[in-house]
DNA sequence: ACTACTAATTAACGTTCGTTAGTACCGTAT
DNA sequence: ATACGGTACTAACGAACGTTAATTAGTAGT
């Protein structure tokens, strides 16, 4: 059995997995039942319990996935950058990035931690801490090298984490600029925010050279 | 019957919504059943319906007496204010101040327009697009007349609005700082957000007064 | 005392839910 | 041919849901 079988729509974890993301994600996991993930499969409900656990383990999969590759994708950003405003700016791109390229994931792990088992809750918001302790981190080096100029580092933090969600619910509904342009822009944003002068090289000012052109999608 | 009957624990309309209002920020009203509603009152489920019309109804009357609550707030904040940066500085603390001051009623604006049947969900969101649109007018506004800098005004909106929630779920967590410094603390956010550089009067520079003191709660 | 009204109760309804049990089909390997 | 692993199915379970109906108790007004 070198070929996996080819079936006209193949269900297997993975599958069950996407068909549930879109569906936790527009009606949240108490309003999505079984029956419907099964129906974007072509499928019965109980045939689901042939690759995956329950309905709660799809969840958590979800989430456990989702966290794990913007934690990933956060370690690459920042890699090798010293620089603590270049890290503010990058680790920003980064979270836009990420919250624009998977939006249902997003979504699903901004509402439904609360649908999440104890056992699986602890282990979900420990890695969402670690996720914004960093970033808060960040901002509060820069803060004490006199990078940045803000009386409050911690509220920055959270606002520079907040502002990436209005970046998804505004980007689905107009198609105007490219991701990358609009994470661009909020690595601008998280920068002024905390009140930083000098971002080493690239400028903040909306008469410096721009590092992506806006495109009409 | 002059004065109303006096009970241990008067149940009547608004008591409903209150119960309502924080199970449903805290579970979601999928997660929450009218027995979970009449358990906070003491009173059994069918009991309710001397009361509401039914559980949509409770919702849709939190989300729309929120709504309007928030809209009086930001036409007070707003009333004779012609300069366009303190037009989005009070903005700016009204939207704060009313997420932190009723932090379960937004929550549930924001989680659950989903959960509202087609009526009543394009009635609040109409309401959500005028209180959003307002704000972006006035960003936009200011991008005209040169007092903002920046090369997108919507993105900037919708990076002003959704920083309230970072404050909103920062500030349940932590009570170090009035809701009115914390508030005033966003509007400075905003300002830099949108790369104003001269907010007529009020410093806008962590050297400058403050307009008001943190304080241990 | 009688009436009217309000708000609480229990019982029950039809539906939906997540999940399990038992079974049948089908492709592959022996 | 035959046995097997994987995947699908139907049927059914117990529980919970929103809601309605019928009834009871208590209060106010005449």
């Amino acid at each position: 059995m070198l070929l996996p079988m080819e079936r006209s729509t193949a269900t297997n974890h993975a599958a069950v997995l996407d068909a549930a993301r879109t569906l936790f994600a527009d009606h949240g996991y108490r309003g999505t039942s079984m029956k419907d993930i099964a129906e974007v499969l072509g499928v019965r409900a109980p045939s689901l319990y042939n690759h995956v656990a329950s309905k709660q383990d799809i969840l958590h999969a979800i989430m456990d996935k989702a966290m794990d590759r913007a934690i990933t994708a956060l370690d690459e950003a920042l890699a090798g950058i010293s620089d603590v405003s270049e890290q503010l700016r990058r680790a920003t791109e980064s979270l836009v990035l990420d919250f624009l390229r998977y939006p249902a994931e997003v979504t699903v792990c901004n509402n439904e931690v609360r649908s999440l088992d104890p056992g699986n809750r602890i282990a979900i918001v420990a890695k969402r801490d670690q996720y914004a302790g960093r970033l808060r981190k960040i901002i509060e080096q820069g803060c004490r090298s006199g990078r940045f100029q803000t009386r409050t580092p911690q509220l920055a933090a959270f606002a520079v984490l907040e502002m990436g969600n209005g970046a998804k619910s505004w980007f689905k509904a107009s198609g105007r600029y490219t991701d990358t342009y609009v994470a661009g822009e909020y690595g601008e944003f998280a920068l002024r925010v905390v009140g930083c002068t000098d971002s080493s090289g690239r400028s903040p000012s909306a008469k410096g050279p721009q590092r992506s052109k806006p495109q009409v999608s």
